[in-house]
RNA sequence: GUCCCCUUCGUCUAGAGGCCUAGGACACCGCCCUUUCACGGCGGUAACAGGGGUUCGACUCCCCUAGGGGACG
């Protein structure tokens, strides 16, 4: 990292994006502590759709209020909800439509954290923006990189990569170098009330969900049949976007006579037919592949893909996943192809590949196939 | 319409008189993990078709009523 001088610093204004989270609580204290002028923005971006709920955001942003208090921090708010539902939320209903398995928050930081609220607060004449994700930016030779969070555990890159240089460029990531623990015991050292509370999970800004209960509410269900690799019918799914590659749990298939003691897992969808493809086993060869072709390529900081050469780097298929080494080659206007050194299980269509060298995140891709396991 | 063989948790099954307050796997549910969807880890709920016997004792033996196979029909 390299540090602005306390001088340089003193007069920039910075705004961070407040969740009511410890993460954005401790950002907000670290950039006070470094001299930064310091404001928070609460964003509100998912109008509870039904009443059920009870509001979780709410207390969000009291949490936000409470610790922007205790800094003696300005909290402005403001509702995203519509660029949110446009610029994310189509696309990703859109996604699950075609049988795709999109990832939202990877799209959310895009259009919404690094787009809409970088823009609005520098209309609220913010210097730079800061987040309380766990990633890095180092600037060198004149360009902003993106580098992984120094807590390997937590790093966030995964989700970071599809947003440009020049968003980063005015961004803080104050707990980039920071091991979570760490970022705990800070907050309970300086009295924030966030310091103890849960780490949130499930779609940024709509949170934890029954996953298809939420979908049913958006999109129609086509019941069909679920085959094995034989043709044989095992079963019924509800709908085939209720599933996604490599997945285990909701396909109601148990015991089925004649056939060993091992679960079942998705291996593959066939929209034409609208028949789940169903294999036993985690490690049945039908779930790994060795390369996939990606679209909708993003470089960070331009492509670092050699002219009819292949570029050897590393890749995560899905966030959390370690990193796998690679061979990348360009094939075609905005498509490339991922060749990996060992197959890779359930690589899914409308999942992010993401390219690392090291500790730099270079950009990344949406999925369209893998290679040689179609049926 | 004579003679056989089957009937256990949601599912596939273990069980051949006391070791069964019925075991396992998968499914399902919950917790943990996790800013996607998943994977994974750890737990939990849940069954002897029904009725009679025989035995100190029956899921296991016998006898009847309700569901699947056998070259006279």
């Amino acid at each position: 990292m390299n540090e602005p001088s306390q001088a340089l610093v003193s007069k920039q204004r910075v705004i961070v994006g407040m969740s009511g989270g410890v993460d954005s609580s401790v950002s907000a204290l670290l950039l006070q502590q470094q001299g930064y002028r310091v404001e928070g923005l609460f964003m509100k971006n998912w109008d509870e759709d039904d009443g059920t709920e009870y509001c979780t955001a709410k207390a969000d942003l009291a949490d936000a209020q409470a610790v922007c208090g205790k800094l003696g921090i300005p909290l402005h708010t403001i509702n995203f909800a519509a660029e949110y539902w446009d610029n994310v939320f189509e696309h990703f209903l859109a996604e699950y439509q075609a049988g795709r398995t999109p990832n939202p928050d990877i799209l959310c930081n895009r259009e919404i954290k690094f787009k809409v609220f970088l823009e609005y607060a520098r209309e609220l004449g913010a210097d730079l923006i800061a987040t309380g994700h766990y990633a890095r930016r180092l600037d060198r030779g004149g360009r902003t990189l993106l580098l992984k969070g120094l807590d390997t555990n937590k790093d966030q890159s995964y989700f970071l990569h599809a947003v440009g240089a020049s968003e980063f460029s005015q961004t803080l990531f104050p707990l980039g170098t920071l091991p979570k623990p760490q970022v705990r015991q800070l907050a309970r050292e300086h009295d924030l009330i966030t310091h103890s509370k849960k780490d949130s999970t499930g779609i940024c800004f709509i949170g934890e969900r029954r996953f298809k209960d939420f979908l049913q509410q958006y999109l129609p269900a086509q019941p069909g049949d679920i085959k094995t690799p034989e043709g044989e019918v095992i079963g019924r799914h509800s709908g085939l976007m209720y599933h996604t590659i490599g997945q285990r749990q909701g396909l109601g298939i148990g015991g089925v006579k004649g056939t060993g003691e091992a679960p079942w897992y998705v291996a593959g969808k066939d929209l034409q037919r609208n028949v789940l493809l169903a294999v036993q086993g985690s490690d049945h060869p039908l779930l790994y592949s060795s390369s996939l072709t990606a679209r909708q390529v993003h470089w960070i900081n331009g492509s670092p893909l050699p002219a009819n050469a292949a570029l050897r780097c590393c890749a995560k298929t899905r966030y959390r996943q370690r990193d796998q080494s690679c061979k990348v080659v360009c094939s075609g206007p905005d498509t490339l192809t991922v060749h990996f050194d060992h197959p890779q299980r359930a690589i899914t269509p409308g999942q992010s590949v993401v390219f690392y060298d090291d500790d730099i995140c270079l950009g990344g891709a949406v999925i369209e196939s893998q290679a040689g396991s179609e049926v």
